[in-house]
DNA sequence: TCCATTTGGTATACCGATTCCGGATCTCGC
DNA sequence: GCGAGATCCGGAATCGGTATACCAAATGGA
């Protein structure tokens, strides 16, 4: 059984091919009786518009790629939810790209992409939308794209989270508690949470009149293993953090199975708190205090205000969501 | 500055497009130093196919999709980066669709996908592997796919596990540190996984002499929450096991997560162990005994076996591999 | 009523590749 | 040196849509 084209189409409704294009597109100037034989064709036919044929008539691919590096599977995964979701509603489809951005050949590699499928826009996650030869190149071949949480927002489009305010309400929070030895395990300085969250730590810290320590400011990965050696560190340290608060969920379950570890208990002996709420922050024992990062809603919204750039529909923006604070039992009162 | 098609490289290669697209398509029948101009030109014009035009062309997409349905995001993530591998290896791309396997119109939401980008293959992810709407469709419209797990392997193509003869091992492990009363967590019976690891299980207690409890055997769904409360219910049991098998590792980390809420030590109190080897298991306090699934090994695996029947080179099988025993720190001697 | 304008519709070229068919050239045995 | 079969290559049609140009009918204002 072969699927009906077009000309099946407008051969039932008897029209032309270009009348049965008409309608299916929404394009004005056709006859409300005659959109509906149409219509009634397509339904009995089965119809369904080629996307090939299509995109080559068009020079359109109706496709988003979406490119990542390395970030935890449920970060990416929650991006793609998300893509997916604000693809469906305009009837695109998404390609997802794993990349290594140290790579040497990172930027042909995506220009291959590119040429092959061109995608009619990108959605850039963390590290890449950062990487500068990539944004030149994309901007000079006019390839439209957002970006979710670019560490320089000015001037792009896509979507980014308060995230110093947030890091910084997050020590307001351990202070509240008594703390007053709070360490901070920052994340990769490549990423712009990274760079925002130490940021807010610090106004954090200065607001509470506490004196920064460089000691208790140690640099992580945003990763599981670093979290564990970076508070390793200070879990040795003389005069032992009370706090920690780690750039990030990873790094925060990281210190408590260091804190296991070292026989340390969670909050008794000592406080630790994350970022970004991802699963694993309700799947560990005690449950983490966290900020949310609502990652689907960015991805979702990055992906709208890239379609709005793809299909010339109104402007597009840089938009800036909130967080939400999370408080768990992985947080008490200073020992 | 425009991209070059088939016709710029032609001309500047002195040729017809159609040897053009002999060499690119290493079909024969061109004259070694023909070929060597046109591949001077493409090189010179960075010419690439465009694979819209070859998809029409062609009626093939160079495209698999990836079907799934709420597993866990590593587990999907593992998945993605082996069939992503695979297709790199043969020019091809993947899109990915998730799905609600239980919607009523799942199939109908499959077909529209199937004609619209019209894949040229599937691969098919638990539990739409054994969706029988879905497997009647595809096979009466001839789309070739690979199913990964599937809990009817027989004559299909796609890899699967020894789950079963692995969950037996798991049981012999806690036997062997002395325990006997050994409960398991079953996973969801609508998966292969959880059919074989219960009926691993019961192999494991049979071969070391235990008689069965059904007590000690309550449902779970694969997921942390379900874990959770199905290691409630073995907790609070009157004569509680010393040893709990969990499913799969999301419902290990819930069972060690009741485990720390019910005050109790592991592995001192209680030994618990799981099955995949997800990034969990090692992020845990303790970090998981389970059983090494080498997802991402699979996925391409699989992807490999049906390109080979895309592509109708040779012939595609059911391919099996070997799991991997990890013995970690959350399995201890009985108490 | 008549002409200008808008609306509804068709015919045809075109997007960039591949496939089918056939023509030209080369090789080789006799 | 000649025909047969390989080998090499090109022209035209084709895939399934959309864009462009143009025509006919309906509408509207003076």
């Amino acid at each position: 059984m072969k699927r009906a084209n077009i000309s099946d189409v407008a051969r039932v409704a008897g029209t032309s091919r270009k009348t049965v294009s008409r309608v299916v597109n929404n394009e004005p100037n056709v006859h409300e009786s005659t959109r509906r034989q149409v219509l009634d064709a397509i339904a009995k036919l089965k119809y369904r518009p080629l996307t090939s044929a299509r995109s080559l008539a068009t020079n359109r691919s109706f496709t988003v790629g979406l490119l990542y590096d390395n970030r935890s599977p449920s970060y990416i995964m929650a991006v793609q939810a998300g893509v997916l979701e604000a693809c469906e509603a305009q009837h695109y489809s998404m390609t997802v790209q794993p990349l290594v951005s140290a790579a040497p050949d990172f930027v042909e590699r995506v220009d291959d992409i590119l040429t092959r499928h061109r995608p009619d826009g990108l959605i850039l996650t963390p590290p890449t939308t950062d990487h500068a030869a990539l944004l030149k190149h994309l901007r000079k071949n006019g390839i439209p794209f957002a970006s979710i949480s670019p560490r320089h927002p000015e001037g792009q489009v896509g979507v980014i989270l308060r995230e110093r305010e947030a890091a910084a309400a997050m020590v307001a929070h351990l202070v509240s508690l008594g703390h007053t030895r709070i360490a901070h395990i920052v994340g990769d300085l490549e990423h712009g949470a990274g760079v925002w969250r130490l940021a807010g730590y610090r106004d954090g810290m200065k607001r509470a009149g506490l004196k920064e320590n460089p000691a208790y400011m140690v640099p992580g990965k945003f990763s599981f293993e670093s979290g564990v050696a970076a508070a390793r560190k200070l879990l040795a340290l003389r005069q032992r953090p009370t706090a920690i608060f780690a750039g990030d969920d990873d790094m925060a379950t990281g210190t408590i199975w260091a804190a296991s570890e070292a026989e340390l208990s969670v909050p008794g002996d000592i406080s630790v708190c994350g970022f970004d709420d991802t699963t694993i922050a309700t799947q560990v024992w005690p449950p983490l205090t966290t900020i949310h990062q609502p990652v689907h809603a960015m991805a979702r919204r990055a992906t709208e205000e890239l379609l709005r750039l793809v299909l010339g529909r109104g402007e597009a923006h840089m938009v800036e969501l909130d967080y939400e604070m999370r408080i768990r039992a992985s947080t008490g009162p200073r020992p």
